[in-house]
DNA sequence: GTCTATAATTGGATAGAC
DNA sequence: GTCTATCCAATTATAGAC
């Protein structure tokens, strides 16, 4: 079975942005530059590693890789990041934030089918800049979470339950046909997702990319059709 | 770059079972016996691999962990498969055929809402049965589908060209509302793997799987409910 | 902070006896 | 066909000079 040795303590060693100047001759400035130097540096590891992950994987990605490509050398990189996982850690920590936020959107007071109209338009739009961002996350769903399951419990739980209330709220209020909010909110992220973690097979069948500005306005369009008015002809 | 080496010559090499047993002293039965022997090793030791590269991917998994777990040694393990990617490659093959199957039912002559209907109840059934199968199809889509390309290019392009025919069809005659072949199977899809995919986000939010009977239903209902009427009160 | 070794380990694959 | 014993390459990670 794979290793999950340091996952635990991940949290162990500083990473070295983190750390203050200490009382030094330079000028302030200057360490003000010194140390955006160092956090431009460890965000260029960072997305260097969040673009091979995504393809390949944690295993499927090296250390070598991800210098290489983020332009430093190796040693170099394990200065900024203790080890590997540490790296793999810090890349999905940034990760949730930014998929989480499209839901935050919706409160009970909108209508139905703009807000859930307009949630599908950001979705892809997170689907279309940030497919790496998109299929990360997937593969770590697929190999069971193992780093996100206390967030997924916490952080996601607790907004998808705020926002059933509001789709409930809905049906309610008779704006909304009687639909299970749970497979609702599992069905927009599934149709929205697929395009950046199938963009291969997108791409392969319809010969078209999300960047391809028409086709994108078609995806909205038809994701929001489906959803909204299904179809069945009325 | 993960390496590609032996990927593209990767049918070198002759499964035992393939080969013919050579004129013997062997009763016929004997022989028959000896092949179904051989044969079973083999699919125990595809299950096995199955199992292990849906969760982990391929780097992510030894063949000393497919081999363990089809109860066989690593070297014996390699007497039926020449390297890892030839294992690989043939746990793909199978795959494929299991992935395609549902969408073949689709035809012109079928009511739009019940064919489409009971497509979402198949695929349902297979994200249930063989949430394995879906998750290694998912992980190789991710990773671009380095060994899928050309299938997908053949016989998936061919066969959705031809159900989206269909689909054509059934909008042209009024019986389905104007919405785009590709992007409606697309929709299929993704709203049908996402239980198997995101299976554990699911079961995090839900507290629920599709093993479970009622939930099951429930799925199917919601699914065919936002597919065929919308969300949107009539 | 950054680099050049180099240690340490894993894991894929082969050789050859049985 | 199956096993044991290796070989060998790839990588992670560390040590220590600058």
């Amino acid at each position: 079975m794979p290793k999950t040795k340091a996952l635990a303590a991940s949290a162990s060693k500083e990473s070295p942005a983190r750390k203050r100047a200490k009382p030094a001759v330079r000028s302030a400035s200057a360490v003000n530059r010194r140390l955006r130097q160092i956090e431009d540096k460890r965000s260029a590891i960072l997305g260097a590693a969040l673009g091979l992950f995504s393809r390949f994987g944690l295993h499927g990605t090296s250390i070598d890789q991800v210098a290489a490509r983020a332009d430093v050398s190796k040693s170099n990189l394990l200065y900024y990041f203790a080890n590997k996982e540490e790296l793999y850690v810090n890349v999905l920590r940034d990760l949730l934030a930014l998929w989480l936020e499209p839901l935050r959107g919706f409160s009970a007071e909108q209508d139905p089918a703009e807000a859930i109209g307009d949630y599908i338009r950001r979705k892809l739009v997170v689907s279309r800049d940030r497919p790496d961002a998109s299929r990360l996350f997937c593969l770590e769903m697929i190999q069971g979470a193992p780093l996100l399951r206390d967030e997924l419990d916490r952080e996601l739980r607790t907004l998808v339950e705020k926002k059933s209330e509001v789709i409930r709220a809905w049906i309610d209020a008779g704006k909304l046909a009687p639909v299970d909010p749970h497979h609702l909110i599992f069905a927009l992220w599934a149709m929205t997702q697929h395009y950046a973690d199938f963009g291969v097979q997108v791409q392969a069948l319809s010969g078209h990319t999300l960047e391809d500005e028409a086709f994108f306005e078609r995806a909205v369009e038809n994701v929001q059709r489906i959803v909204l008015q299904g179809i069945v002809p009325r």
